[in-house]
RNA sequence: GCUGGGGUAGCUUAGUGGAUAGAGCAUCAGGCUGUAAACCUGAAGGUUGUGGGUUCGAGUCCCACCCCUGGCG
C-alpha cells in the first residue's frame, strides 16, 4: 500500500502516480465519481469500468442514516454490498457539517460566488453562540451542528438525533470497507471571521487526531485492516491559514492529504489582485478559481513529496488542469453527475466548449430541439456514439429516466477521460500542450 | 325548443364590487464544484367569450348574443 510518482514535470509540479490499495491500484492524477449512497446516480458498477472510472467516493453520513455501516459490513462490505470491486475512498461527514449548517446559515457554497463585498459588504455575519443557535433556529429546521465532540446531526431523513464523532466516523468508514478513509474536519466558510477560524482550525485538529488515533488503534482488528487514512488540510482564502494548516497535517503522519475547506471571499477574507476588464460573470469564475489555485499553491509544497493530494469536492475542467499543475493527484466532484442530471452536458473545445460556456451545453435550449448531432461529435462514449441531441433533449423534456443515465455516462466519460488524457500528457511532457488546446 | 352548469395565459384553474387579475403545469432562459440536488432561480405569456348597461370603480352585478357541456323534449 502507497504511493509512487512515476513521472513529475520540470516546470510544474504536474505529476503522474501510481496509489496502491486493497482493491487495486489506481492511476493517478485521477478524478474519482461521487457515489454519496452506494451508488453513482444512475449508472451501473459496469458502466463507470466501461467508463474508465478506477475509483469512486462513498459518503459516511449518507450510509451510516441509511442503511447503516453494520449493515453493509453484514453484507460483507460496501464493494460487494454496490458490486463495485475497485478502490472506494470515503467522506467523513465533514462536508454534511457544513452543506447541512454553515452553508445554509451564511447562504454561501462549496465554491461561493464573492460575498461580502461591494453591496454585501454590508452584511454582516456573526457567530457568537447566541446567533449561531437563532440562525439555526430560524433559518433552518433540519442542520448541523458542531460540538467540541463532533458534528451533531439532525437526521434530513426522519429528524432523528446523531453525533458523529471522530471516532464514530472511523468507524463507521472502516465498517463500510473504505479502501481510504478520511478525518472528520469542519468546513470552514468565507463569512466565518478570523476568531471563529482560529477556533475551527484547532478543533479539528483535534478531531484529525482522534480520527487517527481511532484509526490506528482499530485498524488491526477490522476486517479492513488495509485501509489508509488521509488528513485533511482546511482553511479559508487566507495564505498564513492555509501554510499553518499544511505544516500541521504534514506532521501527523497520514497516508496522504486531502485539500479541503469552501472556496470564497469575504470582507474576512478578501485577498484579491483581481484583474481589470472582467465583466460581473466573469469576475465570479475569477475569484472561485483564483482561490482554489492559490489555495493549491500555497498548501501543495509544504506537504510531503509522496503523499497523494487530494483536491476534495474539485472537479470542474479548468479546475483539472489548474490543480495538477500545482501538484493534485486526486479529484472527486458531483458536477458532471448533478450537472448531467440537470441537463448541463460537456463539450469539448473542439465542439464548441471553452471557458465562457464553461464547456457545457444545456441541453434544455430549444436550439437543440432538431439537433441530428450527438453531444460532442468528439467523444466517444456510448452516448455520444448512439444518440443525437434532440434525442437527449426529447428524454429530459419527457422526464424520461434513460435522459439522466445517458448524460451521466456521457459527462462522467468526458471528465474521465479527460483526465486519463492529462496523465498521458504528462507522461509524455505534452501537458502544456493539452492544456493549451483547452484553455487558451 | 325548454332548462341547469360553465367560458379568466398554450392547458388546468383562483379570484367578498376596490391596489398592477394570482397560481400550478407547459414554454423560454440562467445557475449548479468532498450530493438534503432527476434540483434551484428567473422571464415571457391576459382585449377575463362578444356587445351593451349599472357604478367613482365590473373578472365579479344586470341585459342580449355566441360557444362548450349536462338533463328533458
Amino acid at each position: 500500500m502507497g504511493f509512487t510518482v512515476v513521472k513529475k514535470l520540470d516546470k510544474s509540479l504536474a505529476r503522474a502516480g501510481i496509489l496502491e490499495t486493497a482493491h487495486g491500484v489506481v492511476e493517478t492524477p485521477v478524478f474519482m465519481p461521487v457515489g454519496t449512497q452506494g451508488t453513482v446516480k444512475s449508472l451501473t458498477p459496469q458502466d463507470l469500468g466501461q467508463i474508465g472510472a478506477q475509483i469512486i467516493l462513498g459518503n459516511t453520513y449518507h450510509l451510516y442514516l441509511r442503511p447503516g455501516a453494520n449493515i453493509i459490513k453484514e453484507l460483507g462490505g460496501l464493494h460487494r454490498f454496490m458490486g463495485w470491486a475497485k478502490p472506494i475512498i470515503t467522506d467523513s461527514g465533514g462536508f454534511q457539517a457544513f452543506s447541512l449548517g454553515a452553508m445554509i446559515v451564511h447562504e454561501v457554497k462549496k465554491v461561493s460566488k464573492p460575498s461580502g463585498l461591494g453591496e454585501d459588504r454590508k452584511r454582516k455575519v456573526t457567530w457568537t453562540k447566541e446567533d449561531k443557535e437563532k440562525a439555526l433556529k430560524e433559518k433552518a429546521p433540519l442542520v448541523s451542528r458542531i460540538t467540541e465532540e463532533g458534528v451533531e446531526f439532525l437526521s434530513h431523513l426522519d429528524g432523528s438525533k446523531h453525533l458523529l464523532s471522530p471516532e464514530k466516523s472511523i468507524e463507521v468508514q472502516l465498517n463500510i470497507g473504505a479502501d481510504i478513509c478520511l478525518v472528520l474536519d469542519e468546513l470552514l466558510s468565507p463569512l466565518h471571521s478570523p476568531e471563529y477560524v482560529k477556533e475551527s482550525l484547532e478543533r479539528t485538529h483535534r478531531w484529525e487526531l482522534r480520527s487517527k488515533t481511532y484509526f490506528d488503534q482499530e485498524l488491526e482488528k477490522s476486517t479492513n485492516s488495509q485501509a489508509q487514512l488521509f488528513g485533511i488540510v482546511q482553511g479559508v482564502y487566507d495564505q498564513k491559514v492555509r501554510e499553518d494548516e499544511a505544516r500541521w497535517v504534514a506532521e501527523q503522519g497520514f497516508s496522504g492529504a486531502s485539500i479541503g475547506g469552501s472556496f470564497g471571499v469575504s470582507q474576512y477574507w478578501p485577498r484579491l489582485n483581481r484583474p481589470k476588464n472582467l465583466s460581473g460573470r466573469e469576475t465570479v469564475d475569477w475569484v472561485a478559481s483564483e482561490a482554489i489555485n492559490q489555495t493549491m499553491e500555497w498548501v501543495v509544497p509544504i506537504l510531503p513529496h509522496d503523499w497523494p493530494k487530494h483536491a476534495l469536492g474539485i472537479g470542474e475542467i479548468w479546475d483539472l488542469f489548474e490543480c495538477v499543475e500545482r501538484g493534485i493527484d486526486m479529484f472527486d466532484c458531483v458536477a458532471p453527475t448533478r450537472l448531467a442530471r440537470n441537463g448541463a452536458l460537456y463539450i469539448s473545445p473542439k465542439s464548441g466548449g471553452a471557458r465562457k460556456n464553461k464547456f457545457r451545453l444545456n441541453i434544455y435550449n430549444s436550439v437543440y430541439k432538431t439537433d441530428p448531432n450527438p453531444v460532442d461529435a468528439h467523444c466517444s462514449c456510448y452516448t455520444c456514439q448512439n444518440f443525437s441531441r434532440a434525442y437527449l433533449r426529447h428524454l429530459f423534456l419527457a422526464q424520461e429516466l434513460l435522459a439522466y443515465r445517458l448524460a451521466s455516462l456521457h459527462n462522467l466519460h468526458f471528465i474521465i477521460n479527460l483526465t486519463r488524457k492529462i496523465r498521458e500528457s504528462i507522461l509524455a511532457e505534452s501537458f502544456f500542450t493539452l492544456k493549451n488546446e483547452w484553455l487558451s
